[in-house]
DNA sequence: TTAGGTGCAAAACCTTTGCCATCCC
DNA sequence: GGGATGGCAAAGGTTTTGCACCTAA
């Protein structure tokens, strides 16, 4: 079971109050303004327990380090190659085509990521 | 300009003579059985080059190292949660989807990934 | 009370890079 | 020759882990 520990609350709350899909390490620089001898271990370590307990979820999108996503509804990405920044994209997740594909290929489908990259606005 | 040397061609024919999706530490394994000698580094770093001349890619799905694909046209792929292994899906890649969300974002945009996770017929 | 969490530092891990030798064009 | 590449080893950067001490439940 899963404590509720004034870091975890801490990350859980910066991750939350940011759009931006932050890395482990810019979080862990954020909170470290609130808790100044917070670990970057336990930064990562949280980031675990609460990926693993659905809370937030991992961005996996070309790159050498992982990126965070606070919120809790599947929604798609979108990278710039040139700035490297993360936006939301407002596109409609399609449901079907997980059970579309499930018939197809005969594997259980529980879920689908949808990522689009290309150049922002500013770049 | 990029050479074709006996280390690329072994590498470009051992990603595709399997459906794996193979890691770099497999690719290095496997190849080394023909030149034994072949260093990680080598391996390494043509991969990079093979895959900025578009002929590999890279697949990035949730996992701390890259797998490979040697496929140079585009699909989609399947993640089993349980075995990690990784299979292609033969769901028609829709093209459309970047240009609607390119007006609807602003963004220019040149490609998208689809990508899938569930369980496999073993798991 | 105690299972789980924290801080710290070191380890582990994948990937890239520097250096120099080597191989083709 | 000379630019590109290879082999090796070391560096680089991210993430995990061991350990002793704490703390929420």
């Amino acid at each position: 079971m899963m404590k509720r520990t004034k870091q975890k609350e801490a990350i859980l709350s910066v991750l939350r109050s940011t759009t931006s899909h932050p890395t482990a390490h810019w979080l862990y620089a954020e909170v470290r303004k609130e808790i100044p001898n917070i670990s970057l271990g336990t930064v990562y370590r949280n980031l675990r327990l609460l990926r693993e307990s659905g809370e937030i979820s991992e961005i996996d999108f070309n790159g050498t380090f992982s990126r965070f996503d606070g919120k809790p509804d599947n929604h798609y990405h979108f990278k710039c190659e040139k700035c490297g920044s993360i936006f939301d994209v407002g596109e409609p997740v399609n449901n079907e085509i997980n059970e579309r594909v499930a018939r197809k290929t005969g594997f259980r489908i529980s879920r689908h990521w949808l990522q689009f990259s290309g150049l922002c606005k500013e770049c």
